[in-house]
DNA sequence: CCATCTTTGTGCACGCGTTCACAAAGACAT
DNA sequence: ATGTCTTTGTGAACGCGTGCACAAAGATGG
């Protein structure tokens, strides 16, 4: 299992910078609702104040598109969604399959911001019999001995992932056979796929825990002055690695199961 | 400060990097798995694969943490996820609130994940009268009113948004003056908070979207050698963004709604 | 046509993160 | 004790991303 390889070299020269890349959907949806109130232009400056970033990134960001801009004026709105949207493969359609439909596959299945840029949901996929023919978000689920047809039938090259844990590697490697070439994962684990597979994970705990480490630096640095000890806890366990090596003890708080 | 003898970790200062920061909750998960299956110890090369990355990154992440390891053996796992569970502050009890118990907000609920590391949901709040006192995940919707007393009552410091985006700012906005400091937002909007708090953002559309980008780059560059244009359309909208600035002209492919 | 004003596009410097490569440190065998 | 072997911890180089600051470009007005 030499694989594991998630991330790309991404060598490419005259390619778009990852960072960029990730942004242009924030600048997308900023400029839809400058074109749904119907304005024509807008500069980088009120741009990037809706799209919560600094001015010169997003024209930054802009350059290695293009020159959209018109200096003095701004960025026409329209055509900038367009080619933005272009540029993001948002003008074809991307037929995708959901693995996993419950609860938080449902709730996938339901949001609307799904399906709404260019993504249509080809099918739901389930493991478990007795959801198989149950409609949601009114579409009948079906049945994961069917994943390869689908995939082949549809075209579909995106899948995601939102099954438990323990099915999440095992379906990801179906896709992948099936021809899938991107999956987003819901799931917590670390899948393995082979090169050309792009993988983008969303992990609900791991945004929560990124989030208390900062929320008990806020507490810490608040109690006081201490600028290098850690605030509270330093006694227990503050043992060498080696002699604490020991078997069956359990005077670790027991943080979590899974 | 590049003391050569410092046998104490004297250089820890006080941050930890924000990449090493968000890697801390894979190592946690790998080694917890580790430690159901009573493995005492595990070396980086391990545990680099097992958590996805580099084992060089890893152990320059470990090292910010301390010298935790031993040279030939490798770490203790016990003793590795009691260091990061504190170093990541969930040995202490973070009570948090979610609002927005639509499809989204109740599979979040439900999701395991979210109560097993040392998160308890102290409550769930929503602004539709008709879901308050209806149990999602064996607890009753409270009314988004009490949103203030809740906060304060329990002490929370984290809040969860599931909002739909028209509605997230202002929730946002009571939240943070009620005391709360970190925000996870699943609504698809960019949220202004003072400075001090903190706002993690997950945003399903905009990963399917960056997917949809390297997926199109695939396809593009298997068509052919072609290096620098485009693949496809260049032709409608080729025009100069001056004169593009017209009015109702609607040629542009609808590509999205909101 | 010229002057002025606005805003883009980008060269440059800087800091962070990643990766390599290796010396130091300890385990283990003899 | 000594040597060998394994694995950590980290110095250093490198590449990417960010933000500043400004020249170029075009609009606008007289």
């Amino acid at each position: 299992m030499a694989t594991g390889r998630t991330h790309r070299p991404a060598t490419r020269s005259r390619g778009i910078p990852e960072a960029t890349v990730a942004r242009l959907p924030l600048y997308l949806r900023a400029l839809t609702a400058l074109s749904e109130r119907s304005v024509p232009t807008v500069s980088s400056e009120e741009l990037a104040a809706a799209a919560g970033v600094n001015s010169a990134k997003l024209r930054k960001d802009f350059s290695y598109l293009g020159s959209y801009g018109t200096r003095g004026v701004g960025y026409d709105v329209e055509y900038l969604v367009y080619q933005i949207s272009r540029e993001l493969g948002l003008t074809q359609d991307w037929p995708i399959v959901m693995v996993g439909i419950g609860n938080l596959g449902a709730a996938l299945a339901n949001y609307g911001g799904f399906a709404s840029r260019g993504f249509r949901v080809a099918a739901l996929i389930d493991a478990d019999p007795s959801m198989v023919g149950k409609p949601v978000a009114g579409m009948p689920v079906q049945f994961i001995d069917d994943l390869e047809r689908i995939v082949a039938e549809n075209g579909v090259s995106i899948g995601v992932i939102a099954t438990p844990a323990g099915a999440a590697q095992q379906v990801c490697d179906r896709l992948v056979a099936a021809g899938v070439t991107s999956i987003l994962n819901f799931a917590p684990t670390v899948l393995s796929v082979p090169d050309g597979v792009d993988v983008r994970k969303v992990d609900l705990s791991i945004e929560l825990q990124i989030l208390a480490f900062h929320e008990q630096r806020k507490a810490g640095e608040e109690t006081g002055g201490e600028a290098i000890l850690p605030p509270v806890v330093r006694d227990a366990a503050a043992v060498t690695p080696a002699e604490g090596r020991k078997g069956p003890d359990g005077d670790m708080p027991a943080v979590m199961p899974a």
